[in-house]
DNA sequence: ACCTTAACTAAGCATTTGCTTAGAAATGAA
DNA sequence: TTCATTTCTAAGCAAATGCTTAGTTAAGGT
């Protein structure tokens, strides 16, 4: 028999998870998340093959992170009143020490270029589409609201929540407030 | 008497400029730099001092570029009407070869983290601020609006277009028009 | 022609990047 | 104990990063 692990995978990866979320995929280079995860470089490649295995991870455990308000938002049933709860909880969930680090999703998004890696970019589309379904599937609960419309409107309503998403690194809060309650004027 | 510069330094710097405006501060290397500005390194410090240099000028030089649409707001007497167009000439300005880059000032805002230089940090919020003030500047030409109430709807509008830049890398232009559609229904 | 000045070329610097590897240390069945 | 197996530490790798410098080449006033 061999020798045992003396880390736990689930836990070194959701340090990880805060590293890329504060600074990006780029700029959290292999020896921060030495640092930060507590284990040697060997240990990181040969539980996740690369630096990429372990953003990829990350994405799963910020996915897992995020389920209590995106939960919240599919168990709502009072139409874009629980949409607009759902951007105040994420405003919320995204804070840190009076700093705001955005979407962890978005961020990485927004780090997009000719060379992104497919498998990412898969995982941030599959992302961005649940949370879109589930802006659908809350304004369908809205009287006379037809198929098409509620589709247009989460289309609307995603590019806000990724204004937000950077919005919030550089506004206060009553600038961010403002916006949201003019989002929902007239949905 | 001494030898002269065999470069124009307004010329290269709109090539830099095009180079950051695609792949990010970061991402943007000295070496692409100096292949895309045809210049050396030499010439490159010794014109702009360093990288972060070129940048700050980027960014005066995208200033530039971006006015012929700002001054078309600037004129526009037409309220929110004005700002429509201003978003869908901002789609326009930022697309090439059916990509859609962006737009520079917002690439670089979501790259922000706490070691931004200070410098580029003060030049972003100084852009930024001066097209909410043409946002309010409009919204002030529609029939009882208060001075309140337009600079609320300025932050939501700037909101709205940060989320636009980010949108445009990855959806299509039905999605971001349905986007700006509704986003002006409420105003 | 001489000489000061500035711009050029290209090599090189220290540091950092993602990733690998040699060898020591633990694990537990045989 | 023995020994195969896996994990650990720490050193090291090639490549890329931002930036510098030694040495050459033009420019043009004197």
């Amino acid at each position: 028999m061999a020798r045992k692990k003396q880390y736990n995978e689930e836990e070194v990866i959701e340090k990880a998870t805060a590293l890329f979320w504060k600074n990006g995929y780029e700029a959290t280079t292999v020896r921060m998340l030495e640092k930060e995860m507590g284990i040697n470089q060997f240990s990181i490649y040969s539980s996740f093959g690369n630096k990429q295995g372990v953003f990829l991870e990350s994405i799963k455990a910020y996915k897992k992170r995020i389920r209590c308000i995106t939960e919240k938002l599919a168990r709502s049933n009072n139409g874009k009143e629980g949409i607009r709860q759902y951007f105040y909880d994420f405003l919320e969930f995204a804070k840190e020490d009076g700093k705001n680090k955005g979407c962890l999703v978005t961020n990485t998004v927004n780090e997009i270029n000719a060379d992104t890696d497919p498998l990412i970019m898969d995982q941030l589309m599959e992302f961005a589409n649940s949370i879109k379904q589930l802006f659908i599937d809350n304004l369908l609960q809205e009287e006379g609201k037809t198929e098409e419309e509620a589709k247009r409107q989460s289309n609307y309503l995603m590019n806000s929540l990724l204004g937000l998403s950077v919005s919030s690194k550089v506004f206060d809060q009553c600038q961010l407030k403002d916006t949201i309650e003019i989002t929902f004027l007239n949905l």
